[in-house]
DNA sequence: TACCAGGTAAAAA
DNA sequence: TTTTTACATGGT
């Protein structure tokens, strides 16, 4: 039963615009999440991030966001409880006009899902007493969305067969090789690179921020049929499904299944996608479903096929709920 | 030191 | 058509 589109949401967070901060600062926009939504939880993954990129430390998120072509550094904090969420989004730098004030708040809530109803998931998986143990644990948990699809694509793209923290690193390079740059108080933020600025990179270019040659040629082949009208990848609307969307990307050069999956999990929020052939999905579903150290893909998305409509944010959470050292739940 | 790590396309069989 | 190989960096 192919359901189309993305699981349905709550409505849109409401935004109060406070018309220009008192303390001069930087401008200040109050957002109301859909609760439940724990703040902190959320951003944690950001955490012990490079702080010229995205980082979330003592209670605040920062990472430069693109609003009207024009570049603004974002600091998200939290005033508010799980069943309560308040999220402050500050501005640098300010003053800046009402409609770059409100793109950025949009901006943030795309970053943060702030806009999705979890209570719909964990009515979803009601009947896994696992996943609802875990859902308990980790309550108000939203996954993150990156800025762009390009984005999503170009680090899933990066993140093919080598290790995490080897990719991370290689991102990191290529954000501060080809991204944007803002300067404030001395201080420099990089936005992600846009299609435009990889399409007239070179593959040695790349490769000299570590990636393999031919994923160099994959990225670039990908950015410069952007940069020439040939593929739009952000404008996916609600109507289009999911698979569809799957089996587009899958066609281009350098896309395979698992890359296109996790594109549109981390790049849509398409959280009914779940790249099931994941070495690190496969470990987690197995840790708290199986008696065996390692399980097969076919396995992994019989096991995630009980969450239905919500198995990409289901795989997200046992991600999480591994990496927190959260154990097998007693039943 | 070697080997594995959140794959993919192209070559070889 | 199916199987094997090359590729890049970081951690153990």
């Amino acid at each position: 039963m192919g359901m189309p589109g993305a699981p349905s949401r709550g409505p849109d967070p409401s935004m109060k615009a406070a018309s220009g901060s008192p303390g001069g600062r930087g401008y200040l926009l109050t957002l109301e999440p859909v609760p439940p939504f724990d703040f902190e939880l959320s951003a944690s993954i950001f955490a012990g991030g490079d702080p010229r990129i995205r980082s979330y430390g003592e209670g605040a998120f920062r990472q430069v966001v693109r609003v009207n072509g024009q570049l603004v550094l974002v600091i998200v904090t939290s005033e508010g409880t799980v069943d309560r969420p308040e999220v402050k989004v500050q501005i640098q730098p300010g003053p800046t006009r009402t409609g770059v004030l409100n793109a950025a708040g949009q901006a943030v809530t795309s970053l943060f899902n702030l806009d999705l109803d979890l209570s719909l998931f964990t009515a979803a998986v009601r009947d896994d007493p696992v996943m609802s143990a875990i859902a308990v644990r980790l309550r108000g948990l939203k996954p993150p969305r990156t800025a762009t699809v390009f984005e999503a694509l170009t680090d899933s793209i990066i993140e093919q067969q080598i290790s995490l923290a080897a990719a991370h690193s290689i991102e990191k390079r290529v954000t501060r090789t080809f991204g944007d740059v803002l300067e404030l108080e001395g201080r420099e933020y990089y936005a992600f690179p846009t299609p435009g600025r990889l399409a007239d990179a070179s593959p040695e270019e790349l490769r000299a921020c570590g990636l393999s040659l031919k994923k160099a040629e994959y990225i670039i082949g990908i950015a410069r049929r952007i940069r020439d009208g040939d593929l739009d990848l952000e404008n996916y609307g609600p109507g289009e499904d999911t698979e569809s969307i799957i089996r587009e990307l899958s066609t281009l050069r350098g896309v395979g299944v698992w890359t296109a999956e996790l594109a549109v999990l981390r790049g849509l929020s398409r959280l009914d996608a779940i790249p099931a052939d994941d070495l690190g999905i496969r470990r987690s579903i197995s840790r708290y479903y199986s008696r065996e150290s390692r399980i097969d893909t076919m396995e992994a998305r019989r096991i995630a096929s009980e969450w239905g409509e919500w198995r990409g944010l289901g795989a997200y959470y046992l991600l999480v709920a591994e990496r927190m050292g959260i154990g097998v739940p007693d039943l």
